[in-house]
DNA sequence: ATGACGGAAGTTTTCCGA
C-alpha cells in the first residue's frame, strides 16, 4: 500500500496538481491539510472520477484537512475524541487490509497548529492540542494494530530536519517544548518512517516562498508519516517528493510518501522461482 | 529588526502561515 501526506495550502487553487499527482502516483490513500475550503464546496467530483473516496472536514478561510482513498473508507473520526476545537485540522479513517494486522489500515491525518511564536497564545493552544492528541493517540494505537499518524506535524524533530540549526533555534517548529511533545508521541509506540531509511541531514518538506528559499534547499522537515510497530517490518520506502514543489505556483510543500509491504507481497517475492 | 511570498477575505488592507 501507497500513503502519502500532503499540505496543499488551498486545495481549490492547488487542484490541478493534486489531480495530477493522484494519477502518476496512484497513492491508495492520500492526505491533505490546509485545504481551506468549506466541506460544501470540497471539489469531491473530479476527485471521484479518478476513483477516490472523499472525506473532508473544513473551514473557510483557514485549516482543513480531507482524506481521499482508493477503497471505501470506516469507522470515519472527524476531530480528536472529546476535544471541542472549532478548528478542523484532524480526520482519521480505517481501510479494508486483509493482510495486515488487525484486517484494516488506521489512518489519522493532522494539521497541527502552526503555533505562530514561541510563548504566543497560539503556541499555547499548539502545545494543548498535542497533549489531547497524546491522550487519543494512546487508545487509538491499544486498539488499532495498522495504525499510521501523519500529516504536518508543524515541527522539526531534530537538528537534521533544519536547514540552519543555529538560526531556528528556539524558534517556532523547533523549539524544546514542542520537539518534547513530538517525542512523546514516539513514545507511545509510533516510529517516523523517513528515518528508517534517511539518516542524513538536509531533507526537508516545506520551504518558505521566499528568498528563493527551495531553490537554495533552506527549509525544514515537518511532515512527517508515524507507523505503529506492526507496521515498521512492513515499511519498504518513505521519501519526499520535491518534483511538486517545482510547479509554477506550487504549494510550500512537498509530498511524504510510505510504501508498506503486505505479506503477500513478501511472498511472491521469497517464491519467484530462479531461472 | 524587518521583509521578502502566497492564499483568503473582500476591497486596497489585514490576517495568517513556519
Amino acid at each position: 500500500m501507497k500513503v502519502a501526506t500532503w499540505n496543499v495550502n488551498s486545495l481549490r487553487v492547488r487542484l490541478p496538481q493534486v489531480l495530477a499527482w493522484l494519477a502518476q502516483e496512484q497513492p491508495d490513500v492520500l492526505a491533505l491539510q490546509e485545504t481551506k475550503v468549506t466541506d460544501d464546496a470540497f471539489p469531491a467530483v473530479p476527485l471521484q472520477a479518478l476513483g477516490y473516496d472523499t472525506l473532508y472536514s473544513g473551514e473557510p478561510s483557514y485549516n482543513g484537512v480531507a482524506l481521499l482513498s482508493r477503497r471505501p473508507p470506516t469507522e470515519v473520526q472527524i476531530g480528536i475524541p472529546g476535544f471541542a476545537d472549532p478548528q478542523r485540522r484532524c480526520i482519521a479513517a480505517s481501510y479494508a487490509a486483509s493482510d495486515l494486522p488487525g484486517g484494516s489500515l488506521r489512518v489519522v491525518n493532522l494539521y497541527v497548529p502552526n503555533g505562530q511564536s514561541v510563548g504566543s497564545e497560539r503556541y499555547a493552544y499548539k502545545l494543548h492540542w498535542l497533549s489531547r492528541l497524546n491522550d487519543w493517540l494512546r487508545t487509538e494505537l491499544s486498539e488499532r494494530p495498522s495504525l499510521l499518524v501523519l500529516g504536518d506535524y508543524n515541527i522539526a524533530p531534530d537538528d537534521r530536519d533544519v536547514h540552519d540549526p543555529i538560526a531556528w533555534k528556539d524558534h517556532i517548529a523547533v523549539s524544546v517544548p514542542e520537539r518534547l511533545a513530538f517525542c512523546g508521541l514516539l513514545d507511545l509506540g509510533l516510529t517516523d518512517a523517513f528515518r528508517l531509511f534517511e539518516p542524513l541531514a538536509g531533507h526537508f518538506s516545506w520551504w518558505d516562498y521566499r528568498t528563493d528559499a527551495f531553490r537554495r534547499n533552506l527549509g525544514l522537515r515537518i511532515d512527517h508519516i508515524l507507523v505503529s510497530q506492526p507496521l515498521v517490518g512492513g515499511c519498504i520506502a518513505c521519501h519526499i517528493d520535491r518534483a511538486p514543489r517545482k510547479a509554477v505556483r506550487p504549494s510550500d510543500h512537498a509530498p511524504v510518501v510510505v510504501e508498506i509491504a503486505v505479506p503477500a507481497t513478501n511472498q511472491t517475492i521469497d517464491s519467484t522461482p530462479l531461472t
